[in-house]
DNA sequence: ACCATTCATCGATGATTGTCAATATGTCCA
DNA sequence: TGGACATATTGACAATCATCGATGAATGGT
């Protein structure tokens, strides 16, 4: 019987760095996912929306993307899973902020800073 | 009639940060756009491979990619058409090499580095 | 307890995308 | 000229995605 415990046919990555190693399939994955979640012009204004004001409720984004609030709520719910903004309930509000820990990480992926 | 040369509505950057300030809507869709080529696993394995070979032909990728040649094809299109990376045909060959410029543009999108 | 408000979820639909087989284009060599 | 090779393009198909209306869930005020 064969270990499971490590895939050795790829490198082991801590901080993977696309321009200077081939990165891992589970590292390609990752980094691919997050930036799908970047891949659209709506969560991106979305998130220079929140970025710019520091903090902002689902209502107040609305107007400044014109969508629907399924599809204002759809966005939020894919940068919050890519780690990108963060959400947290107060009242009936839902306010979002950004992630700094994970954007650095992104951006840094795509080269030494 | 209304002068059609600039849109006031939107702000003007030079250097689009998200992080930073709110973007305009033509600056969210050229971001987009290059995020969405960076939107996918195979890309980001390709783009990796070849910063990390500093130069490489398409019948390189074939193999560690496990894709058909098509699908290597349409995938250095892609990002070719992002700017992520340029080929240049030399022979029957064509070598394809990162776009520091554009790559590093596209990190500092996410934030000051 | 009731209602208005804010957000999330579901279901449907039209558009986009990743993939490959087949074919076309271009290049080198004999 | 003809054949072998590397790459690009086309066409087709299944899968994913963005969008919105309808509905559900949770909260706060009256």
């Amino acid at each position: 019987m064969t270990s499971t415990k490590q895939d050795v046919s790829q490198p082991i990555t801590c901080c993977p760095s696309i321009t200077e190693a081939p990165l891992s399939d589970t590292d390609a994955v990752g980094l691919a996912h997050t930036y799908a979640a970047l891949a659209d012009p709506v969560r991106v204004r979305l998130l220079s929306l929140i970025a710019a004001a520091g903090e902002l409720c689902s209502c107040d984004l609305q107007e400044p993307l014109a969508k629907s609030q399924p599809t204002i709520s759809h966005h939020t719910k894919i940068l919050a899973d890519a780690g990108l903004i963060s959400g947290e309930r107060r009242g009936r509000w839902t306010y979002w902020r950004v992630e700094p820990t994970r954007t650095t990480f992104v951006r840094d992926a795509l080269g030494p800073p």
